[in-house]
DNA sequence: CCTTGACTCTAACATGATGTCAAGGTCCAT
DNA sequence: ATGGACCTTGACATCATGTTAGAGTCAAGG
């Protein structure tokens, strides 16, 4: 099949596709004699794994090892398993990251008037903040 | 004072400095005769506001108005207000999302024995989920 | 005065995941 | 055989940031 139809039924792009196999996440697929690219229910199931792993977060890197671990049909759970609960703690990180922005500025924004007056905490808390405090912060 | 100081004063990176100047988002610094770029106290100001509003999220784009606003001090504190609640919501759908993929991982992580079996609900859930579901997630 | 080390300059390439556009070839149904 | 839908590669764009390289500058100490 074409790399429309592969796409379609993967839920890859187009543009992902040809990227994968670029870098070697996905083997490159037959051609016709034409040049056009020839996939087969296996190459859409691994777009398939892909996607589905894309949309729980994991990176390229972690999806090439994940689709390792997916065609060894002999390795162990256990070491999926670390890689999913790793990820979880990775996940943790950005979501207390981002709550910890969303606080301090909705703490700041309730403290805004938010009428005509010009005097506003949110911009003032901005230009004060210390530096060291932010690199930390990072 | 020499751009060392200035990213170590404000707490961005020279790196940062001196590309936030040339996309415009600070006006360029006096120079040496030497070529150095020279700042003042005024320049470290807005740069630590920027530092400050990127550690809060905030694109160059919104801090490009922050700054604006910030330096029109005319300006109805409502603007800003606006600016963050606006902001609030963004970072409120980033966490919605990871937090949906924490939940939908831990779950499979919890259905995996992670021992020396090789069958794994992770692999085969990635494996077998419906592509126009992952497209909905995204 | 000269050397040395720390600092600065610009420009370019890299990352990661993805989009878009352009110029050209292919396939198929009418 | 023609038109429209599809495919090919390659290049450029995004966003914020890092890194590296080659070259110039500054300041302090011998």
């Amino acid at each position: 099949m074409n790399i429309g139809l592969a796409s379609t039924r993967s839920g890859v792009s187009q543009r992902m596709i040809r990227h994968y196999e670029r870098i070697g996440l996905v083997p490159p697929p037959a051609r016709r004699d034409s040049g056009y690219r020839d996939y087969d229910e296996r190459d859409v199931h691994r777009l398939r794994f892909i996607a589905n792993a894309r949309d729980l977060g994991f990176s390229v890197a972690e999806i090439a090892t994940l689709l390792g671990l997916w065609e060894d049909r002999e390795r162990a759970s256990a070491e999926v398993k670390h890689l999913a609960l790793e990820h979880i703690e990775a996940l943790d990180e950005k979501i207390a990251k981002l709550q910890a922005m969303r606080a301090t500025l909705n703490e700041l924004a309730e403290r805004c008037h938010g009428d005509e007056r010009p005097d506003c905490p949110i911009l003032s808390e901005l230009a004060n903040a210390a530096p060291s405090t932010d690199a930390e912060l990072r």
